[in-house]
DNA sequence: TCCATATTTCTATTATTATCGAACTATTGG
DNA sequence: CCAATAGTTCGATAATAATAGAAATATGGA
């Protein structure tokens, strides 16, 4: 089991801060129903709804916690999710209600059959 | 595989919103850490560090969320960690990285051995 | 080089959030 | 009813975040 310090603790806040903005969520689903290709930025800007500037400031948030990556393509920008970080994030939640305690039983959960 | 819809996704992005704060991310933890029994206020804000009125401010937030639940001693108030909420937040996470997609391999968590 | 397209960065505005002392409310015990 | 204790609510301030139009930058092609 690893251990968890006070880092850890900051950043996996920052993680869960960046994910719980409504706009971020739906570009986080939106990269993730698309993995692992990912989507250019204006896709996900015209499937979302939202203002160029706007989707670039939220991308840029998801990238300084390392949930979306970035790789040019001639002119476009690709988003893909980090599928790693996410890793990261759950396992973290995971420990912290159903290993470290006995708040949530693992089975509960969808993926533990 | 439950159906996610519009107001769902609004709602986790609430409760993600509410542990995104590494005050009240701490708080979760520490209320996992005792359950089922929870903690009375005095004690989460003399463990944690936090004045009074603050330690309530993030309190309502984890509360507005049902993140955690509140229960009157005399005159103390007890909250506990509310594991059905987390365990939602879980499933959803899950359904998103690992089962609607395949970004994530769910043996890839810890909970999955 | 010049143009078109994609995206970011800049700038400003508005809205939300965090913090904490002070005042208030609730509960228990005398 | 009063005092003591626990906790919340109020009020103010400071900090952070969201939004989006306009300007700037980057790339590829004519």
């Amino acid at each position: 089991m690893p251990r968890i310090n006070s880092a850890d603790v900051t950043r996996f806040a920052d993680m869960l801060a960046a994910m719980g903005a409504e706009p971020r969520l739906r570009i986080v689903r939106l990269l993730l129903s698309a993995h692992p290709e990912g989507m250019v930025a204006g896709e996900i800007g015209q499937e979302l709804e939202i203002a160029g500037s706007t989707l670039s400031h939220h991308l840029d948030k998801l990238k300084n916690e390392d949930l979306v990556r970035v790789q040019r393509e001639g002119t476009f920008l690709r988003y893909t999710a980090n599928a790693q970080a996410l890793r990261e994030l759950l396992g973290f939640l995971y420990a912290e209600c159903c290993t470290r305690n006995k708040a949530v039983e693992p089975q509960q959960i969808l993926c533990c059959k």
